[in-house]
DNA sequence: TATTGTTATACTCTATAACTATA
DNA sequence: TATAGTTATAGAGTATAACAATA
């Protein structure tokens, strides 16, 4: 029914691994965004949130960098998650104009749960693959994001144009 | 230097093969429209016109409702389209209503340079991976995307919110 | 009266640019 | 004078709603 047979595979086949893989991208964000709604986070806020607990005590300015964000924005995003709870400013005493950013208790507690959410989403979106392939399937893509020395963490699209 | 050993690797590891793929995704998506800037499309431009040459003739509702966007943003995007002389809009003889879509001669040139810089672009992307490797990892994405029943060419995020 | 495509409006999001407080 | 962070402004992008033509 319908689906008119390709003239030409060659001249159909606009897209490949790459569309494949952004649009896989996409939807496997969206299904986490919708996965920590309850939390009242978006993944920015996660991956801002997770940066901090790996390296605390960092200045705004640093971490924004890092992401690739205008000072501006950076300052929305920590004020959500100071007013979640789950992170702290503290002045510089060396330098009263930096604020040094740490979790608060309830950031890492915040941060265990969304582990745990995080490899929900992952099983779900990997159930048609076996365990070995699992493995090989995230083996490849890390060696890929390493040959296009993508930050480990840091998500292109926090920061839109970033080169 | 630096990177203090985590306490707790299961606590640490939010990230998982879901945010991987996401930023490989996102990455992916920044580098293909960069490559094409020169022709005046984006990604979606090309999702779009990819459709019109699968399938001429249709309605631009039709294909509105199959990417997931509203009527008005369509309008934007066949105008541009149009302007750069890829699609043509054809009255419907039968419902004076509709705007039939089919592609210009232009239209399938275009094409035929946007393939070619898709397989550049897959091309660069997979270049740390073997010929079979690139096989195998084609072959497992694809069955993701069909068990999530993602459909072929249509991009998530064209439509924002669509579930 | 309902529907296709279009245009107008209103809203959200974001970057840029002032601003303040410290240095 | 310069810098970290904040606030204000202004612009881009987008969805929603009104609209015109046709059914």
């Amino acid at each position: 029914m319908a689906k008119p047979p390709p003239h030409d595979t060659e001249k159909r086949e606009v897209l490949g691994a790459g569309f494949l893989l952004s649009q896989l991208g996409a939807h496997s964000s969206m299904a986490f965004a919708q996965r920590i709604a309850p939390t009242g986070l978006t993944p920015p806020h996660v991956g801002l949130l997770r940066m901090i607990g790996i390296r605390p005590g960092r200045s705004q300015q640093a971490i924004a960098d890092q992401f690739g964000l205008p000072p501006s924005r950076m300052v929305a995003f920590i004020d959500e998650l100071e007013a979640h709870g789950l992170v702290e400013r503290r002045r510089d005493v060396n330098d009263r104009r930096v604020h040094l950013l740490h979790l608060a208790p309830a950031g890492e507690a915040m941060l265990a749960e969304l582990s745990r959410l995080a490899r929900e989403a992952e099983r779900e979106l990997l159930k048609p693959l076996s365990p070995a392939e699992r493995t090989q399937l995230k083996e490849m893509l890390n060696r890929i994001a390493e040959s296009q020395q993508l930050t480990e963490g840091v998500h292109p699209g926090y920061g839109k144009l970033r080169h």
